[in-house]
DNA sequence: GTAATTGCTCTAGTAACTAGAGGTTCAAGA
DNA sequence: TCTTGAACCTCTAGTTACTAGAGCAATTAC
């Protein structure tokens, strides 16, 4: 049985990360020591780390969520995971495509600026005034960073 | 003069987020009318189109204050904007390396999965249960989704 | 046995908004 | 002038995924 900093070592969740998981039931409530300590076991242990692996690739805690509880389901079709990792995936390239317009247009302002103007005359300032500037369309693409 | 509404038909800028704008100082406190609404005037149209442009590419509120902080100031060199303008830059260009490598370890996990089978032997759930099917180290990669 | 570490709960804070309640003002038509 | 409906006001609370801190209890190493 694993104390809940033994548990964060082995899976580089930090441990109000794993608190907090289990107030919102990412991960159940596990069993306590006589001083009310929390103890995790093998299952807990390979849970916890399925869990931050698909943090690590980006899914969001709702769809984890479905994940899990569909791992405990293992007579359903698989095609609901299939389904959640492709959105996934849409949704990482459609943010590479997102980025990849707004790197060109940064690129672009910051490169106007070598730092030895005044602001008076400043074309990073200018090119933010001024999105007529701009040779691509990055509107709503804020929430990206 | 215009009002909120009308500001934010022409900024693109929601009502409620200039009022938020307004409560955390983004945008100055402006006159009201005599039933105590806001109005507001060409100069402050312009404040919030760069404060909306530069959002848009990415900028967070407190770099937006900085660099409105440095409008107001034309005589300093304008090499603060410039940094700010090429740590954007920076900040974007990580995200795309690190989301370019989520995507090809998500496009391997999802096109493990045609639909058909049973959960309990899904190449997703696998996937996402053993870090060690994965050919690039994508910790520490989450904030990004 | 004692000291240091680790654990416990609870509250509040982060970014950048969004939603809703409950009430007031404005502009246009009758 | 009156009325109606849209737009406005303030305030609180919720969102995502955590993080930080207070104040106290349990465990572990020596």
């Amino acid at each position: 049985m694993l104390s809940i900093g033994q548990l964060s070592d082995k899976t580089g969740v930090k441990v109000p990360t794993i608190r907090y998981y289990e107030s919102i039931g990412i991960i159940g409530p596990v069993g306590r020591s006589a001083g009310n300590q929390r103890r995790y076991s093998k299952a807990e242990l390979d849970r916890l780390r399925f869990v931050k692996h698909a943090r690590d690739l980006g899914f969001g805690l709702d769809a984890i969520s479905v994940l899990t509880s569909l791992q405990d389901t293992p007579d359903r079709s698989c095609a609901e995971a299939g389904e959640i990792a492709q959105g996934q995936l849409a949704d990482v390239r459609r943010k590479i495509q997102q980025l990849t317009a707004l790197e060109s247009e940064l690129a672009r302002i910051a490169g106007g600026c070598n730092g030895t103007g005044s602001i008076g005359n400043c074309y990073v300032l200018e090119a933010l005034a001024h999105h007529a500037l701009c040779s691509s369309d990055h509107s709503n693409a804020s929430g990206l960073a």
